[in-house]
DNA sequence: TTTTATTACTGTACCGAATCCAATAATACG
DNA sequence: CGTATTATTGGATTCGGTACAGTAATAAAA
């Protein structure tokens, strides 16, 4: 329901699975390369697949699902790269350095569907649904991860507009990342540029946030 | 197809409107209130409107349009406000003044369906795509004056995550002045406290962006 | 006054995403 | 051999959005 996935790991009991996942997977993306990712029904994926139309919303909660088969796996893990970066001084700084954990996921190969075909076809209200409740995601974890660091009764507003600014701009980075073609190299350096100037920018405005209030 | 409008001004020829655009908005206020933005159909709003389901079309892209009939307006007009507020020192300062005409026009009444449905029943998919679209289109504008303000040369990347930060930014100070309730006050002061540190951080960055490259 | 261009409105049909539900198939376990 | 559990399937339905043809109502031209 979340736009994550559906099935993930494999109970001990029951009929067992077809493998349907990875072929889906594989079926959308041979797909999207000959027609792009709108001109794909599901029905045509899951008829490549050889399963019946409903099983894939046995394994994806929606189409757009697909689009960041590559990215939810490394979103997942902000939670877990967050708390790593708990202690280490700045709350601003604990942000930055956990983005930096994630975005270390991202090589110059591979690139996510969701920017491809966010080139290829301007954007469909598709995929700006699924980012925007991914961003949100994260911007709930962010905003609630820096309310704390900051300390109790610390102002609302400060940390949502930080959380939601750091993400901004990694999104930024990964999209002119995404952009730059063959020679792009890694994510990282994309982010840290972009994210850098957001964090210096709260720090002094988080550290006094927990005072004004 | 943008999101916008479809129709705006009346032409003087042909048949006359039997004045639908506002007996929509009118009737979509009302369902949206006795049952939620998602709990209505188009067919509805069409109905009690008095006008054939097709009509709507003529007068709203989409259904969701009508989450944003208070907020289109208002961002219609940042263009013309960055294009006030270009000659004033900095990039950061002439964005940030923009943005503040912007948000000028929001007062503590007539908070927006778009936030108060956000709060309401979460977030939708099309909430969200209405949302993200509307954002992108503002970011485009931001960074292509950005990129202006800050002279031939300048590096894609910081203009893109400057905009793309303060327009989040933004985005958040909206979120949390409407979830104030009645007190909430000027949209104005929320904005400008979000944005500021932002634009602080990203000063220096923007004045070195055409040097680095 | 009649014609014509222009625009508004309606009905019908269609497509695709997503949900719901009932039925069946395949496994493990008692 | 039943039984619980899970996977898969098919059918039906809902809803948003598009396409298209046809009709109605007005202003201006003939």
């Amino acid at each position: 329901m979340m736009g994550a996935t559906v099935v993930k790991e494999t109970p001990k009991a029951g009929r067992p699975r077809r493998s349907s996942r990875q072929m889906l997977e594989e079926a959308a993306a041979e797909l999207f390369l000959e027609q792009t990712y709108a001109g794909t029904t599901i029905e045509q994926i899951a008829q490549r697949a050889g399963v019946s139309r409903n099983t894939f919303f046995n394994y994806f909660s929606a189409k757009s699902d697909l689009l960041w088969v590559d990215i939810d796996d490394g979103l997942a893990g902000l939670a877990r790269s967050l708390d790593e970066c708990a202690g280490a001084g700045h709350a601003t700084d604990a942000v930055r350095r956990a983005l930096m954990i994630v975005a270390d996921g991202f090589g110059p190969a591979n690139v996510p569907w969701a920017l491809t075909q966010y080139e290829l076809m301007g954007t469909s209200a598709e995929l700006e649904a699924s980012a925007l409740s991914r961003f949100m995601a994260q911007a709930d974890l962010v905003t609630q991860f820096t309310s704390i660091q900051v300390g109790t009764g610390a102002a609302v507003l400060p940390c949502r507009a930080f959380s939601l600014a750091v993400l901004a701009a990694t999104a930024a980075a990964a999209g002119v990342w995404a952009k730059a073609g063959v020679a792009r190299g890694r994510l990282a350096p994309y982010v840290d540029e972009a994210v850098s100037p957001v964090c210096e920018g709260y720090r002094l405005v988080l550290a006094q946030a927990r005072i004004d209030e």
